[in-house]
DNA sequence: GCTTCATACCTCGTTATACAAAGTATTATG
DNA sequence: CATAATACTTTGTATAACGAGGTATGAAGC
């Protein structure tokens, strides 16, 4: 997928999967891959990102005697969702633009 | 309006107000600013890039004894949109995924 | 026993891009 | 005569995706 545009959606998917359920890092790759591929390089500066500015927390849990980094997302991060959603309708009315283009008028 | 977001948009956009009629930099500027804001030094490296992947072309024409330069649109250019728009069902399903996150479940 | 793969974390360097700020120059308006 | 509008351009800074590399453990295959 188009790298620029997965700039504006990646902070965000990583907040809905955390949404839906606690999740480390392996396995918020995996869960999202099916949708928006994400690497490694990508996706831990993204979990820094977050944790900077209080979006989600994390906690150190042992899994087959093993540590797992979970994160679990705040309110914070939720208001970053719903902000995200309240914005989407201005790029609905870009994409309007765009495929209005495409149907030469 | 979210900067990452825009980044994979403008471009599109550009492109988008060029197939609906050629036109010069300042023009563009303020016809896509009610749908989505650009400033000079955004559009004028977005104008270069266009024209080094042969997505627009340009030519220099004379309006009340000044130069203006103008852009037109290339079939490269119109094929770009054309990918843009098919890659765009995917982007729905994520923001279907983000939306999902917001009434949980 | 050894290799390979899956699990799990992290960092560095490169590349791309938005944008403020500044610069240049002309015409129109107050 | 100054200010705003028109019109183009460059420089520097900040943000972010991602390939490549690094570390470490457990399980499966040969």
């Amino acid at each position: 997928m188009n790298t620029q545009l997965k700039k504006g959606l990646l902070d965000i998917c990583v907040l809905a999967e955390l949404e839906r359920k606690e999740s480390y890092g392996y396995a918020i790759i995996n869960d999202l891959a099916p949708l928006i591929e994400v690497s490694e390089s990508t996706l831990y500066p993204i979990l820094k990102r977050l944790l900077a500015k209080k979006a989600i927390t994390t906690k150190s849990k042992i899994h087959n005697n093993r540590f797992r980094k979970y994160y679990q997302i705040t309110d914070v991060g939720r208001q970053e969702i719903a902000d995200f959603v309240g914005e989407w309708g201005q790029v609905e009315k870009i994409i309007g633009f765009i495929k209005g283009a495409e149907i030469d008028e």
